[in-house]
DNA sequence: AGTGCGGCCTGTCCGC
DNA sequence: TGCGGACAGGCCGCAC
């Protein structure tokens, strides 16, 4: 589920109903995740109040007063914030109980996910310090993608989706950009003209904002949303439809695999 | 340095 | 209906 929309608009909702508020309780019911969580994670949070909340690349970090708490939904996971007596589900790991009945649960099945403890600036650490421009800022533009895709020969999907060249662009929406900008998922990054990475790079942003705007449905809801309501619901042009009519040219959608992930475009519309 | 691949997990779906 | 296998929206770490 969590592509970058869905971690924002997890952020926005996480961040209206826990701000201020101070972690009484910690409980985790399963260590073992893509890195196992520290033991002592309820001892650390206990009495630390929740400064503020903020997104890097797809990390959310929830600034407490003597640190900062790094979580990562990997492939499945998902937060929610809920009252106390909110009946558990399977795969609710994690849960953190703050002074106001309220109660932010980290649910994984496939624990892809992370939760780490760091005591020091957030932005330095090992997993984030590598991370590229966040791909709503100015700093990522055509002009960027030209510059850093010169002697790249990997194909252009593949490389949006490189964390170190611009973060947040996952599977769907790297599909979703090259279809909006008209460009073949196939070509090599140094193939691709500035007059291309322009327009790409404009894709990419139109397709983030428009899905985080969809996902700002759920936000109203964040504190009871059950399940997937939000962007996944809205129509997708490529990702999901192979052999299916593109919605452009009428022609069937094409599936291949480029970096062992699943990629969808139209051969007519896209060169 | 860039690229390609294996691996972490569970759930779901499809074909037999 | 049960079972095996393929696949899933991410990303790290390793080998070449």
């Amino acid at each position: 589920m969590p592509e970058l929309p869905e971690v924002e608009t997890t952020k926005r909702g996480i961040e209206r109903l826990l701000i201020n508020k101070t972690v009484e309780h910690t409980i985790v019911r399963h260590y073992k995740f893509r890195q196992p969580i520290a033991r002592n994670i309820g001892y650390i949070l206990k009495n630390q109040t929740l400064k503020t909340v903020s997104r890097r690349a797809k990390y959310l970090l929830f600034n407490f007063t003597k640190g900062t708490l790094i979580i990562h939904l990997g492939m499945s996971g998902s937060l929610r914030v809920v009252s106390l007596n909110t009946p558990k589900e399977k795969h609710d790991h994690v849960e953190i109980l703050f002074n106001d009945n309220h109660c932010l649960r980290f649910r994984d099945p496939r624990r892809f996910g992370l939760v780490i403890w760091t005591k020091k600036n957030p932005f330095e650490h090992k997993l984030l310090k590598n991370c590229g421009p966040e791909p709503l800022t100015q700093q990522f533009s055509g002009l960027y993608l030209h510059r850093v895709a010169k002697n790249r020969t990997c194909p252009i999907k593949q490389f949006i989706m490189l964390n170190n060249i611009v973060v947040g662009v996952g599977n769907i929406y790297a599909n979703e950009a090259l279809f909006s900008a008209g460009i073949s998922p196939n070509r090599p990054a140094n193939s691709i003209g500035l007059d291309e990475f322009m327009l790409l790079s404009k894709s990419i942003k139109t397709v983030l904002r428009k899905a985080i705007k969809a996902g700002g449905t759920t936000l109203q809801d964040f504190k009871n949303e059950r399940g997937d309501a939000g962007y996944f619901k809205q129509k997708l042009a490529v990702y999901g439809r192979a052999s299916l009519p593109c919605y452009n040219c009428r022609q069937a959608i094409t599936q291949v695999r480029i970096g062992q992930r699943s990629s969808f475009y139209c051969k007519n519309c896209q060169k």
